[in-house]
DNA sequence: TCTGATGTAGAACAGTGTTCATTGACGAAC
DNA sequence: GTTCGTCAATGAACACTGTTCTACATCAGA
């Protein structure tokens, strides 16, 4: 929501509009439109000739105003973690206000479908992104906790959020590449696992049907509550 | 090493061969021959034509042998995976044999260049995988941590491991998405950093270098101490 | 009015994954 | 020894992809 007035980074290089009125495309339209396609079609069909037919240019029209596909991803991302509501801070709650931050990246990246892949491997350098940064990176300071530590678990939570969402976003993606129903892949996977040497898979096999039966909500869950009590660990063997 | 004598995944469905010495190409050879090409010129350039012509035959014939190019990443991924070494087991010391595990997995991943990036989002189903896996469900159950969180970290690990390993495949790649020198992407993320107004980015801008100077390993074994820290504070809250 | 920058359009290039009909080679049965 | 059917490889083709280049409008300022 923040449509910040931030300057943009020094590699966006936007072209000044020739008058406020005159051009009909414009970088931010474009943006718009590749989340139209992201959110309706997935990351995959998101090429640049289907952005221009969402828009009815020519492909070749979208070069004046973004470098490339890359660079129009990256911006869709950013535009995406514009949504991200953050709350006031309160460094009384910071592990409360972290997972709840954490959710918040997550609902907000897994409303626009593949979109968190974009977000693997690239530096996070939008002006939308880093406000969320410089939120996170408040709140850890203000909690007492090391500036080494809070500029390393930045990048984690980072990574965590990102690969996770991104790993959701493909859902049951069958192992063959094709389109399969999820309760296919599910009946293959059973297959598979029942053929297992029972001698050579003893604990895999005990485990059952555990590593299957938990839903993403707890799964995500259980990686913010690990990621945390190692993030306290680590302060209270500071602070003492 | 492993070469272990698993019975396939149902959704491989390897074709017999005629004779042991008939066919010309084979599935492992076509695997190796894509190996190869991932490791002297990345996962990017790896296509289908590529592997072909470094096995001197047609595009198609690898079709006959592999359903797709996602299955045939896969069993690439798999075949490296059997490179890890597993040492024998020794639950008293589980911390720093889960460790070792991941900073062996790393190593092994970022010795074949982006192969990483296949790990993310990929159910871990290939036979190799399973062995790995196996192991560390028996460390983990064998020190003592319950069904569930052991199942659950599980996949944590593996989500942690993967996304790091593609990351830093990936280097200082530049935003723009063009091939730039690192030190010039570092020379625009400088220029970016000092441009930002002082009083919307405090903390951020008061970590300064803290956010850029940590090398792969030190923000590598930092991840791996958080999550085993937060894995330890769950053991210790059960066992109590 | 002329000039030059700002945009858009269309064609083209080199490349991608995948399918299909065709052709060859070989083992087994008659 | 010949036929037959399966296994395997081929080459062409399809429908795409990101990107670049040239040509062509359109409009602001001198």
């Amino acid at each position: 929501m923040s449509t910040s007035e931030l300057p943009d980074p020094p590699w966006i290089q936007a072209r000044k509009p020739r008058s406020a009125r005159g051009a009909p495309l414009s970088r931010d339209a474009i943006v718009e439109a590749a989340l139209r396609v992201v959110d309706r079609e997935g990351l995959e069909a998101t090429s640049m000739r289907r952005v221009a037919e969402e828009l009815g240019t020519a492909p070749s029209a979208l070069y004046w105003h973004v470098r490339n596909k890359h660079q129009l991803l990256q911006l869709v991302l950013d535009r995406v973690v514009g949504e991200i509501e953050l709350p006031p801070r309160d460094p009384e709650n910071w592990q409360a206000q972290l997972k709840a931050l954490a959710r918040e990246m997550r609902r907000v990246l897994s409303s626009h479908g593949d979109i968190a892949r974009v977000t693997i491997g690239a530096i996070p350098a939008g002006p939308n992104i880093l406000v969320v940064v410089e939120w996170m990176h408040a709140l850890l300071r203000e909690a007492g906790l090391p500036d080494r530590t809070v500029a390393l678990f930045g990048d984690l939570a980072g990574l965590y959020v990102g690969a996770y969402a991104f790993e959701e976003s493909l859902g049951l993606a069958s192992p063959t590449g094709e389109d399969l129903p999820p309760e296919e892949v599910l009946a293959m996977l059973g297959e598979y696992w029942a053929s297992l040497p029972q001698d050579r898979f003893p604990h895999t096999l005990a485990l059952g049907d555990l590593l299957f039966e938990g839903g993403p909500d707890e799964r995500f869950e259980f990686g913010l509550d690990v990621l945390i009590r190692g993030l306290e660990s680590l302060r209270a063997e500071a602070a003492s």
